[in-house]
DNA sequence: CGGCATCCCCCGCGATACTG
DNA sequence: CAGTATCGCGGGGGATGCCG
């Protein structure tokens, strides 16, 4: 990560610095268990506070507040209020959202390809 | 990830909640900040504990021990000791470690890709 | 129902020091 | 140089309660 460059961007080093801090920041609420499996959990779909919470297993009601605050100034997830009584607020992933959901959908299927393989080294580890 | 399956796993329901029991931890412990830096840090070099410690940025002498050995008991990880004076320890990303890869390169390219996106987003969640 | 605030506890993590 | 152990602190994160 740290020699990569994007495309078009800046080449002042000073802001190529600047960059790179934000982007190793961003890879930091990004790269944690909730934030991705909340994503995932998302999909396409458009769902509810309390449909997430329980729906993303063992996420607690603040957890699951602080990430999607989080995913929201990130501009990873649209949260729309409903005005009504009582309320209902519901979250969609946006276009970037979208498009790091591809990526957590790979990373699911890679875990559930290598199960196998994982669970027998923990248990040549394990057995040392 | 909760309503998916693997091929040609297992067909016992009790089977099934144990492989998706085993994916989730599995997931937790992939699924962090520092794995995911080692991970992309090694690319398909094999690197020496220092160099990793100096190469991943922030990352203490603890928090590498802890997560190498996370990550080797999990299989994503080869570790080979040459039995020098001094020790000369090296690690190398195994083959679903390198498949595993690939994705983290697609996270931090879609982190570049949008970098602007975000810095907008925030201003405006900020700002508020 | 969803969100914020408060309290509090536990442990993640850094710092340090010691072995091989 | 790499790893383990110990200690101590700060903050992550759970539980609870109160608003709109």
């Amino acid at each position: 990560m740290e020699t990569k460059q994007f495309t078009g961007g800046p080449t002042d080093p000073a802001d190529l610095r600047r960059a790179d801090s934000l982007a190793r920041e961003i890879f930091s609420d990004v790269a944690n268990k909730w934030a991705l499996l909340i994503i995932e959990m998302l999909g396409d779909r458009t769902l509810r506070f309390s449909e997430l919470r329980d729906g993303v297993e063992g996420i607690s009601h603040k957890m699951l507040t602080q990430n999607l605050r989080m995913l929201e100034r990130n501009g990873l997830v649209e949260r729309t209020v409903h005005p009504t009584v009582p309320p209902r607020v519901e979250y969609t992933l946006t276009g970037p959202g979208r498009a790091l959901r591809t990526t957590v959908d790979v990373m699911c299927e890679w875990t559930h390809r290598n199960l196998a393989h994982i669970e027998v080294s923990r248990r040549r580890f394990d057995d040392v």
